[in-house]
RNA sequence: GCCCCCUUCGUCUAUCGGUCAGGACGCCAGGUUCUCAUCCUGGUAAGGUGGGUUCGACUCCCGCAGGGGGCGCCA
């Protein structure tokens, strides 16, 4: 059997750390048995996903080193590879599921959606389509098509019994069907959700083991529904377990930098976070615990991965990059500041902001300092030597923060629009709003312009800094608790929109 | 609330019934070093809990507890 596994990633944000984690294994399992690795965009998303994140995806995954045989870039013979463009495949195959009854049109309107699963939960029970719809006569719901009615597609679920499944790494697992919702497969706007889509792409493709994250298991029954009213053999299935925060849960931006590009910018050496990825819920055989990706292929036993769900420790990753810096000839170091960043390109940025202000040419480096390292160094009070209240610091901070995660592109216009409708909207001049981020991006009253520096930085790397700056504040006795903050965000997407 | 998964040092993990429970990160101490860092040496620290099965359980089974995930016209 010739191998073929896959990395499905939806391009709706930064590269996630854990795609990275999930692609690995894929990569890793593939190549060891001389398969195929393949890249698939999952944007059935029409409302959040973007070109510009797929591309970041694509350079974030590249940058680790792993390269995939088939993918919307580099093409192929199964293609194509992202699913906007497929979208006649998946209605065709949803009509085959219709045809057979396996699937039915609902009529449900999102209101009735909401109320019953309001009224469902207010029962304490699980939430889920109470099948109104299932038990129209094929006449019935054909002549509301025609009648131009919006509908979607659900998939008709079996009300008794359970479902017994295969995992790779678990055994048999076993879910009763009743606990099994009938899935959307075909949304109104005739776009599949992930389900229907990666059923038939995973088919499709010829993917023959799916090794994805733990959060999909509850929903293998619906893909095995699927597999089977198309009269298809299912892949093998393996869910590996999830990566969690330091506090247990799965890990999250708001709690951990999640993005690559936020490492990326940090300075860790790629091969350092491979190596390091590696090695959470995985062990070789011989206790090795410095491999190349290469290495990790090579040896790689998918039954030798764990189930219990690894931290993500940022401490351990450094080390881990701290000795592959080490281990780097002067030569070689020099080459890797070039490519991070450290190069004359960046200089032809920086240079023309310093110029007015250098009194010497050793005034430069000091200067630009902060655009290299990782969290700028500051007093811990500095912060609030702008005038600015600590108190409501904390929320103007907050208020840039999700500013800039909702930001459509970053670039210098977009940033100077974000900072000049929160001085807007909380009624402050830009004077007054500005110190304190000045303090919080560059680590200095005085700098270089702070929006120049963003837009240098980038958006994760900004975002990282402003949560330093709302630790700090935190440690200063300055935060929003938890049932503070949900108001706040509310009031927030009352005033800023969503 | 319901369903599913998981459970060895603080963290990542080894152990496939018999081990002084090993390694790595962290932390502590000592050595090397003009300082510091590196590097070297040593130390610290673990089988959630209650029952079984067995001559013998970290390892197998069951209960409990704890943790996590899922329950969207998001993926």
């Amino acid at each position: 059997m010739n191998v073929r596994t896959r990395i499905a990633p939806s391009p709706t944000g930064s590269p996630h750390i854990g795609t990275a984690y999930i692609a690995l294994f894929n990569y890793a399992f593939a190549k060891h048995h001389g398969g195929e690795f393949i890249l698939r965009i999952e944007d059935t998303d029409q409302a959040r996903s973007t070109r510009a994140s797929e591309q970041a995806i694509l350079d974030a995954l590249k940058w680790v080193g792993l390269r995939w045989d088939e993918g919307p870039d580099t093409g192929g013979p199964l293609g194509p590879y992202r699913q906007s463009e497929r979208t006649s495949i998946y209605q065709e195959h949803s009509r085959t599921l219709v045809a057979n009854g396996a699937a039915y049109p609902c009529f449900c309107t999102a209101e009735r959606l909401a109320d019953l699963r309001r009224t469902q939960a207010a029962q304490g029970g699980q939430p889920g389509y109470d099948g109104r719809c299932a038990t129209l006569s094929a006449g019935e719901a054909s002549k509301r098509i025609q009648a131009g009615e919006e509908h979607v597609l659900r998939l008709r679920v079996p009300a008794e019994g359970e479902c017994v499944m295969q995992d790779g790494l678990r055994g048999e697992v076993r879910i009763p069907w009743n606990k099994v919702d009938h899935q959307v497969l075909l949304k109104a706007d005739g776009f599949p959700t992930y389900h229907l889509a990666n059923v038939v792409d995973d088919h499709l493709m010829k993917i023959t083991h799916v090794i994805r994250g733990e959060e999909w298991i509850n929903s293998l029954p619906k893909h095995l529904l699927l597999y089977q009213a198309f009269g298809w053999t299912p892949p093998e299935f393996f869910h590996l377990p999830l990566l969690r925060n330091p506090d247990k849960s799965k890990l999250s931006k708001r709690k951990n930098p999640v993005s690559i590009l936020y490492y990326q910018r940090a300075g860790i050496l790629p091969e350092a976070l491979i190596n390091y990825l590696g090695l959470l819920a995985y062990s070789f055989e011989d206790d090795r615990e410095h491999f190349t990706l290469d290495e990790m292929a090579a040896a790689f036993d998918i039954k030798r991965i764990g189930l219990g769900g690894p931290i993500f420790d940022i401490q351990k990753l450094q080390a881990f990059n701290a000795r592959h810096l080490r281990e780097m000839s002067p030569t070689e170091l020099l080459s890797r500041f070039k490519t991070w960043g450290l190069n004359e390109q960046a200089w032809l940025r920086i240079i023309p902001m310093a110029q007015p202000r250098l009194n010497q040419l050793s005034d430069l480096v000091p200067l630009a300092a902060y655009l290299f390292a990782d969290r700028p160094a500051y007093a811990p009070t500095a912060l609030l030597a702008g005038g600015v209240d600590g108190a409501r610091l904390v929320q103007l901070l907050r208020i840039a923060q999700w500013e800039v995660e909702k930001a459509a592109d970053w670039t210098f216009e977009g940033i100077k629009q974000i900072f000049g409708q929160i001085a807007e909207k909380e009624n402050m001049k830009l004077k007054q709003l500005l110190p304190p981020f000045f303090i919080a991006i560059t680590g200095a009253a005085v700098s270089l312009p702070v929006f120049d520096s963003m837009l240098i930085l980038g958006r994760d790397m900004t975002l990282r800094r402003i949560q330093y700056a709302l630790e700090n504040l935190d440690s200063q006795g300055f935060a929003l608790k938890k049932d503070k903050l949900k108001e706040f965000e509310k009031d927030y997407h009352a005033k800023y929109g969503l």
